[in-house]
DNA sequence: TTTAGATATTGTATTTTTGACAATAAATAG
DNA sequence: CTATTTATTGTCAAAAATACAATATCTAAA
């Protein structure tokens, strides 16, 4: 359909960027990859890939992350768009981000054709990136945290089975404030959680309840009532 | 730098397309062209414009902007970008919507190279427009109304001087829900406005007071007591 | 079996914010 | 001067947020 050699493809191209975020040990991490490609060979950065000419953003965004986690039906939001002129040194290449949440015990992180490395690092330990990679890290994490307060997505993020703390822990963590726990089990009882009447195993105190997300319910009263989650 | 034909160019191409809202009678209001050429000719649409190959995406659409309005130092937001394969009928052209801020009063439009015409119209009328400028819009106005509600770009909207009824007309707007208006006033207590000592002329009844936004005072407020503006 | 230690969970009282509505003030038009 | 209209401020009850206390339930060790 499309006519494309190399010096086309770099002359003006356009690519996405896949921030992949999780939960693990109470801190928020980022999926990195060591490259294994010119430019900036063993540089650490985000996954990210050309659109192919005829291909739709969300696809290639979706195509991505299933090539480097074997994941799908994740949920996957548009961020920023990044168009520094000089922010590829092989040729103009604008870039969108997107970012994906995903329960970290759910899969087994691998080394792909994208990379010869790959591996979590939470938030704030991030190293010196690829390209522009910090900035759109940042710019994205920032996005993340907004819409933490006013969607439902922190359940991509926990366990499919969690506990009301686990849920506190990743508030606390991202506004970088220690909450009331008996506030927080007030703030959040508007939102609909299924108590499974199952409990935590292996620890060595009083064991907490286990909840999931009723996202049926959800829909339902967002639907009906009007509700919106908010914390 | 870049050679570039036409053929080149549309098969692979990326645009900017400006949202450009003002207040006006009670309504939001955004431009809309009528375009002076194919494709979509005579249909009317979003101004936009290709990114020239070396050209950072703010600065197109500062420079879109400034074409069309003659007006600079205007806060530009980044919204979606839509890359759909068929979005554009002669190739590849993958966009990035910025909106801006307008006080309508301010500026003068005029048809220019753009287009044939240039029109306001309410926000709540636009017609059927070229591409998937209705997706663009709708999308875009959906990202104006969050960030009215946290950022302080409402006073970009209103004119300088302008009154509380004024500024509460506006949030009753997009939130499509009558507010009081002694709880209004409480509500905006916190942000910081100059009380002006003017007030409204020309008005058949008790002229309300003039205020206008203090810009300074509120960088001070954010930065010291960590205020964050909330309606 | 009992008890200490740890965390989960619930309750209560106070303060703050919100919401509904009443009362007063300041202009214009006749 | 008075009726009319909208601006502005005040009040009170309901609701939500906050601080903190009390109780519950598990493990592990004595």
């Amino acid at each position: 359909m499309y006519k494309i050699d190399f010096n086309n493809f770099f002359s003006y191209s356009f690519s996405i960027d896949c921030v992949i975020f999780g939960f693990k040990d109470g801190q928020v991490n980022v999926l990195m990859i060591k490259r294994s490609m010119e430019p900036f060979l063993n540089h650490w950065a985000i996954p990210g890939d050309l659109v192919y000419p005829d291909e739709d953003l969300q696809v290639a965004a979706t195509r991505i992350l299933t090539e480097l986690t074997n994941l799908s039906n994740l949920d996957l939001h548009q961020a920023q768009t990044f168009g520094n002129p000089s922010r590829h040194p092989q040729g103009r290449v604008i870039t969108t981000a997107y970012f994906a949440l995903i329960r970290i015990t759910d899969f087994e992180i691998e080394a792909s054709s994208f990379a010869e490395e790959v591996k979590w690092v939470p938030i704030h330990e991030v190293p010196e990136l690829a390209f522009d990679h910090n900035l759109i890290l940042n710019s994205t994490y920032e996005l993340l945290k907004q819409k933490l307060s006013y969607e439902p997505i922190c359940f991509d993020l926990l366990p499919e089975k969690f506990t009301l703390n686990q849920m506190q822990q990743l508030f606390e963590y991202v506004n970088e404030a220690e909450m009331d726990k008996a506030n927080f089990r007030k703030k959040i009882r508007p939102i609909p959680l299924i108590a499974l009447g199952e409990k935590q195993k292996n620890v060595k105190h009083r064991p907490a309840k286990l909840f999931s997300f009723d996202s049926e319910k959800y829909s339902e009263i967002a639907e009906e009532d009007g509700y919106r989650f908010k914390i």
